[in-house]
DNA sequence: GTCTATATCAAGATAGAC
DNA sequence: GTCTATCTTGATATAGAC
């Protein structure tokens, strides 16, 4: 199959770029047509409105992780070490190449918390991102260990990518990915 | 000394309140004037802009934390297990009532990683948490180690701050206090 | 599908009366 | 020190020509 290159999908992913480096709010729809090679108004052909980019936006992250993240934890047939590793490896190289950070926890930080469309959204991103690590590590620890664990290297994770980009230190980010694998080890 | 209690105090205050909340860009200067019982046009007698608001927000915070809580590290007379427990405490008191979680943190997220005015304020802030937890495990572990751990346990703590606001769920962010007291049982 | 043009509104900011 | 009033800019969004 194919890869799907419509120029809506062009948008969101000019959209989720600015949205990591600058902010939704601080974001304009000028700021993403041109991003696009568009003039604003162009954009309402493909969306009706700023929230809807931001929604989608949200939304096909959530998806690659899903797809090609959080899946290899209900993968059969592949050793648990070989399924940590991987897991661990496919989120470094997602973070050490996004250029202002996670999407979904910068969207966490700056939209209220009455705000239950994006909010539901970037919940569900981190639970099931918290369930799929705690699937892995429920193969050598109890379930309720495991979610703790997982839980907590979720947290972490998402503090060490903070650091990061405000330091620019990658060093620190990569020490988290270690240890999940050491507790495999 | 009695306190200080400015009326460009009152809008600091006020505007922490609602960036934390809200996030920077999407507050206002008429939504932190109505928070003051002001028209925003009487804000302009006190600041000269909404970033010198922004900045005076960040500076606030960060001096609350070195007066309040780093500082600890740094006081004679008093034991490693009583200081981690102080220092823990203080820290908790004040995310647990921190609606919108932690200032500078959201900042950090939510601010291009071009505005430097903004970023060193929120660097300087993280740096002397990390290095006033390091003091203090210090006392138990060599510098490196101890350096090391204080870092991993400001990430983890911004992490649990997210995840708590969130969530709204304190119990996890809860832990991340418990496990530093640890450290030093 | 992209453009020009524009409507509408809210933002940051300033001037000057009281 | 706070107000009314206003300026200017930039934002989201829409209508309609090409």
């Amino acid at each position: 199959m194919a890869i799907k290159k419509t120029s809506k999908e062009d948008i969101v992913k000019h959209a989720i770029r600015l949205f990591k480096i600058n902010g939704y709010y601080n974001t304009s729809m000028a700021n993403i047509a041109d991003a696009c090679g568009l003039i604003k108004g162009s954009i309402y052909h493909y969306f009706k409105s700023k929230e809807e980019i931001g929604l989608e936006a949200l939304k096909y992250v959530h998806e690659y992780f899903e797809e090609k993240i959080y899946s290899l934890a209900y993968q059969e047939g592949m050793g648990t070490k070989q399924k940590i590793e991987l897991f661990v490896k496919r989120i470094d190289d997602y973070f050490l190449h996004s250029e202002g950070g996670c999407l979904l926890g910068n969207f966490a930080l700056e939209i209220s918390f009455e705000n239950t469309l994006f909010r539901d959204e970037i919940k569900s991103y981190f639970l099931n991102w918290e369930k799929a690590l705690a699937r892995i590590l429920s193969e050598r620890f109890d379930d309720q260990e495991a979610l703790e664990l997982a839980r907590k290297y979720v947290a972490l994770t998402q503090g060490e990518i903070m650091m990061m980009n405000l330091f620019g230190s990658p060093e620190r980010y990569l020490k988290v990915g270690k240890k999940i694998i050491a507790l495999l080890e």
